[in-house]
RNA sequence: CGGGGUGUAGUGUAUCGGCAACAUGCACGGUUCGGGACCGUGAGACAGAGGGUCCAAUUCCCUCCACCCCGACCA
């Protein structure tokens, strides 16, 4: 990509009223941009990061036998009176009406995976189910806060199951709960598996998954060792109590949910009236299990813990480009010679990003390409007599190498 | 929703009763070219909206709106 052609350049200054560093980094850098409080664009760059998550994410999910599907965004009154929930969630739902029929904008999808499975589902012999998608939340939140941490609109990935007994139920929930601690461990994200309140959910205790920040809205209890932790909203226990398995005393801690997983029985089926034929040909209510993650917010979460005082640190996992190439522009090299590395590399098929305006200073794209945070950064100048000098987001050393060795460590990069 | 704060070119800031200024960004020309370079020229704001006080309002007062922060609540 030729950041020449790029919608939203990087900046100097953010908006004044950006205070919560994910949006700051993440505006200046150009990666989004505010519409209205709590809704935000993802420009191209934001775009790919929240693209590499999905995908990680996505990976995972096959793991575990999911399959994608993707459900609407407008729903019926009717589906929602089923579960009693289109008035007990009444405050966090937008709700439209059109003539004579009344509508409401997603805020989470159970009762329209259930009736998507009735509809389908006869016979224990197709159970369980599990269906995921990517798609947009809508949540009418009292205030929206930190940036893209909480937005009225956003991303979320849920998955959704649907077994024959509370065993099995049980099986898949323990599993995805793995599954989550991967996909956390693969952004480069230590998550803790926390009880909580299920909120407008279920009255079961769920899990949230946690990453320790400052800036977090929730406050956990927990035990370095592993072993315990839970939610500050419902923790009878203090901090600085001694762990169970001896692991040094209960901390306390500011964090950020990531994703949240949820076992719900049969409550909701029992509502909906979600049945299976088992092998006695008996009618049984189905066990349903839900499962969240936050992917916007995990693309502020992960600003919010990978940056410095110049910029965004992508881990390269998530990076939006796996390199990001500047070429200096002195009247020596001939407008082909620079862009002859950035063809090969992308040949190559190395996604780079290629910074190849004219009339900016070195400083600038330097600083640029700091902010942008790309995690390799290639330089292509007299200076670097036909070979490119390659340096590492985090390290301020540089080596010069031939092309050829470029695409290699990038490529191996890319595999790892 | 309660409390607090802020609204002036795209962005960041001045002006704080008397014809709205600077920086940056943008456009054009030129000089530069390894850490946000320089010179010149130019475009760009009915000062968030509405009302009031005053000879005169960006400035004082009222109402509303938007955004941010704290809280409540929630993923």
């Amino acid at each position: 990509m030729r950041y020449s052609k790029l919608l939203g350049k990087t900046r100097k200054e953010a908006p004044k009223d950006e205070v919560s560093v994910n949006a700051k980094l993440l505006f200046r850098g150009g990666f989004i941009d505010k519409l209205m409080a709590g809704s935000y664009t993802l420009l191209h760059l934001g775009r790919r990061v929240e693209q590499k998550i999905e995908q990680i994410i996505r990976e995972e999910m096959n793991e575990t036998g999911a399959e994608e599907i993707l459900m609407p965004l407008l729903h019926p009154k009717e589906i929602w009176s089923e579960t009693g929930r289109w008035d007990k969630a009444d405050k966090v739902m937008y709700k439209l009406k059109k003539g004579e029929k009344e509508y409401a904008l997603s805020f989470t999808h159970e009762e329209i995976f259930l009736d998507l499975v009735r509809k389908h589902i006869l016979t224990y012999r197709d159970l369980p189910v599990k269906g995921y998608h990517f798609s947009t939340k809508f949540r009418d939140e009292l205030r929206a806060k930190s940036g893209i941490l909480r937005g009225r609109e956003f991303l979320m990935k849920d998955l959704y199951s649907v077994h024959t007994s509370s065993k099995d139920l049980d099986k898949y929930y323990e599993e995805v709960k793995k599954v989550y601690l991967k996909i956390f461990d693969r952004l480069g994200l230590k998550a803790i598996v926390t009880e909580a309140d299920g909120g407008v959910f279920t009255d079961r205790v769920t899990h949230e998954f946690q990453v320790l920040s400052d800036v977090g809205e929730d406050e956990i209890i927990y035990c370095p060792g592993g072993d315990f932790s839970q939610n500050s909203e419902i923790c009878k226990v203090k901090e600085g109590k001694q762990c169970d398995l001896g692991h040094g005393p209960l901390k306390k801690a500011r964090a950020i949910e990531v994703g949240n997983i949820f076992s719900y029985g049969t409550d909701y089926s029992e509502k909906m009236n979600v049945v299976y034929t088992d092998n006695s040909g008996k009618k049984q209510h189905v066990w349903f299990g839900a499962y969240g993650i936050g992917v916007t917010r995990l693309i502020g979460v992960l600003v919010e813990v990978f940056h410095d005082e110049k910029g965004i640190v992508w881990p390269s996992q998530v990076a939006p480009y796996n390199c990001h190439l500047i070429t200096i522009n002195k009247q020596q090299l001939t407008k082909n010679k620079m862009d002859d590395v950035y063809n090969k590399l992308v040949k190559a098929g190395v996604e780079v990003l290629y910074d190849d305006r004219e009339d900016v200073s070195v400083g600038q794209k330097f600083a640029d390409a700091d902010l942008i945070g790309i995690p390799v950064r290639l330089v292509v100048s007299e200076k670097t007599a036909g070979k490119v000098e390659w340096k590492n987001r985090i390290d301020s050393k540089t080596e010069l190498l031939g092309i050829e060795e470029v695409v290699k460590r990038l490529k191996r990069s890319e595999a790892a």
